[in-house]
DNA sequence: GATGAATGAGGTTTCATTCAT
DNA sequence: TATGAATGAAACCTCATTCAT
């Protein structure tokens, strides 16, 4: 099944997906998602068994390219501001450049076809901006708030950041950095 | 005189939606929608006409509850802060009483299928909340950020927090307490 | 059930029917034609049965119409061509008056809802035409063909005729006298 | 390669088709079609993107099939009278011998499903037998009349007699014959 | 008698998935 | 392995007819 004979096919269905789901939410049809990645019908079950499948490894592919991002030249040892800037920009960066692939991150969390499996598969990559969550977390104005509620409101806060973005507003740099400024008023 | 359509029937109808969308999302089937309301399926096609304007409908629905919470009571001589803590609360309760309401529109939000025109049916109802957010955006820590920044920040530090109430956390009272409290000192 | 409160209505539904299926055929929907005929969906069934009982009397009623002009100042005496003349202007300017009841007529005619009953209750309108047609076609040109076949000659050129007139052709009046002539070349 | 699309196939559904809407009129059911064809429901769609262009596809194939007849050895260079037989005989002899095609053909023409694309395919086609009917229509029992009426003129003397020869009447040769007779003592 | 909401069978069409080629 | 025709369940929606009011 998996015998992915070409990767290029593989990332041509998982690229195709994300424009179709972005288009038409997760009721895509797998006929358009091949059709755009220019394969067959049939081709797309030889490399995903089926359309579940296909959405998990989707939702692990994304989610894997913003945490690759984000460990990359990650200042281990700078204060814990600029670590938490680093996250937030490079995060934030590769939903400014990708909103497709940032939409179709959102309908997936939301939907009930992403497996704990699939999550789980994340954990090691995310160790890196968990470290710096956990310290942000531990932190008075956020002491003794659930574990995972820094990352939330990160995340949540470039929600809202991105909104505004993806709206076409000018000032793109301008504002991911008054976000992290509000960001980090909230919990510094 | 034949049956008058029935308000509760109607009723009944967008509430079974609300309980199969949050389950399966936009794509569950009216049929299933109409067997959870106890009418039959094409009942459901005599209160809507047809699924996109039921989708439309819950969505101004939904909508209209959380601002019909949020200008009750609504403290218009209060200091900004008060004012402020009044929205998030009455709106964060909301979401907290009724998760798949949330989740619903959330999923309404995210999709294509609601209309500006289901969306401008909402500016009255919205204009109270509106106000006190244009007054928030005017001051210092916002001040140039685009109008609307503020009412998509608070909405969103509502959803972090949501997140862990929704996963079951205890101390509810205390984390829609602490939630404001962090997203006031960001914007204060 | 054939308690005719109000004759008008009855008439109003009958009429409402041939718009609507000269529009949109015989699938015309019932809720279609009582609204067009200014009633309640079920009110057309308490002055008919059902669809099919509808279809039957509207084709009587369409027939009775045409045969009841032709029975009008019918020249009993008059030669023979001057008595089909009769017959041929009378029905022909019946189809270029209303063309939709023609072709609702038309229709029922190929569909398969007219019983061989309701065709019956048409025989004695029917009675001066036949008589007419059965001595033409007792004629040379006719003779040992089958009896019915100077009266489906007769409708075919009409129809042919009427094609034109439909297709808003000026001349109706010529036309209606060519189309007469060469009827009269084949037959007499 | 996968399985071809097949002619046979194709031909099945088409000739399906004749049968189930000769017999229900337009509104036969595809689920019918389909079943009667042999192929699955959905199969249908697969040679025919919906209804209506299965009906169009329906309609200038039933046309095709009887200019083709007609085309065939067409005496082109034989007196106006003996063209004219050949077209009458050729054409008639295929309605009775395919009286359920005649019928959906008929029934396709009064509907308002064939697109003027449709009966714009048929243009080449027609062009030997509307030859033969421009010349008959510029003689002298027709002169004046509009373009087009020689051809109604012959369609519908042969609606005439194709209804004495779908009730059955035994004869059919001679009916052939005595209609032509008919019209060309009308057009001669 | 008149009304129109309610019904559910049935219509067309879509789609994930299989499988012959 | 790659293909795309084939499948049939299931989706949305229409409609003739019934019946409470």
């Amino acid at each position: 099944m998996a015998r992915l004979r070409s990767p290029e096919k593989r990332r041509a269905i998982l690229e195709a997906a994300v424009v179709e789901i972005a288009d038409a939410g997760l009721g895509a049809a797998t006929a358009k998602i091949a059709a755009r990645a220019g394969v067959a019908e049939g081709t797309l079950f030889t490399y995903f068994a089926n359309k579940d499948e296909l959405l998990n490894e989707l939702y692990v592919e994304l989610k894997l390219e913003v945490y690759e991002r984000l460990n990359t030249a990650f200042p281990h040892s700078a204060s814990l501001e600029r670590r938490a800037w680093h996250v937030w920009s490079s995060s934030l960066n590769w939903s400014i450049e990708f909103p497709q692939k940032r939409k179709v991150s959102l309908l997936l969390n939301l939907s009930a076809v992403v497996t704990p499996e699939s999550r789980a598969r994340l954990a090691e990559q995310r160790s890196v901006m968990d470290a710096m969550l956990a310290e942000l977390g531990s932190r008075e104005p956020l002491r003794g708030l659930p574990a995972g509620y820094a990352a939330s409101l990160m995340a949540s806060v470039q929600e809202a950041t991105m909104d505004f973005i993806a709206k076409g507003v000018r000032q793109r740099k301008a504002l991911v950095e008054r976000g992290f400024a509000l960001f980090w008023r909230a919990v510094r």
